[in-house]
DNA sequence: GCCAACGTTGGC
DNA sequence: GCCAACGTTGGC
């Protein structure tokens, strides 16, 4: 099974990518002591939480700062495959459940690659960023993938 | 099951 | 801080 590409966006002030990196230093779960380090939890949109549903181990993920920075900060792979959103206090009383993956850093981005640029690339133009903003877990095509490595100069 | 009202996200 | 876009909710 190829690998599949993927974008999350996250603001920093909330959760970054420094948080994420800190999370695995500290082998835990920041606002979940016990918990997965690097759990991507919260996500209330069903949508985003379907294509958290067919990430698989070993994934490859951009990390984007949204809000803040609006660029795409770092790399991160699946470390683990979804499971119910322990975060999720209605889970038990809705049909679908949300979900959540773990996240591991990969490398960061030495030059983060920003959204005007992406914008400003026709290469881009149908990227589900560019195309739905609010998305906030949405799938990276191979050649977008290979077009944004590029530009960060990787 | 439709659709208006409302809430949230995120770029600017 | 504003506003557009979109998702969700709830009345009918």
């Amino acid at each position: 099974m190829a690998k599949r590409h993927w974008l999350v966006k996250s603001e920093p002030d909330a959760y970054g990518w420094d948080d994420l990196v800190a999370e695995w230093e500290a082998g835990d779960n920041r606002d979940y002591p016990g918990q997965n380090p690097g759990m991507w939890d919260g996500v209330r949109n069903y949508a985003a939480a379907s294509h958290m549903r067919e990430m698989k181990n070993g994934d490859e993920v951009f990390f984007y700062h949204s809000q803040q920075g609006l660029e795409i900060v770092g790399i991160a792979e699946v470390a683990g495959e979804h499971y119910v959103d322990p975060t999720d206090k209605k889970a038990g009383e809705r049909k679908t459940k949300f979900v959540c993956v773990d996240l591991k850093p990969v490398r960061s981005l030495a030059n983060p690659v920003s959204l005007k640029q992406i914008k400003a690339n026709p290469e881009l133009a149908e990227m589900k960023l560019v195309r739905q903003g609010r998305l906030s877990v949405s799938p990276v095509t191979d050649a977008e993938w290979k077009e944004i490595l590029k530009m960060a100069g990787e």
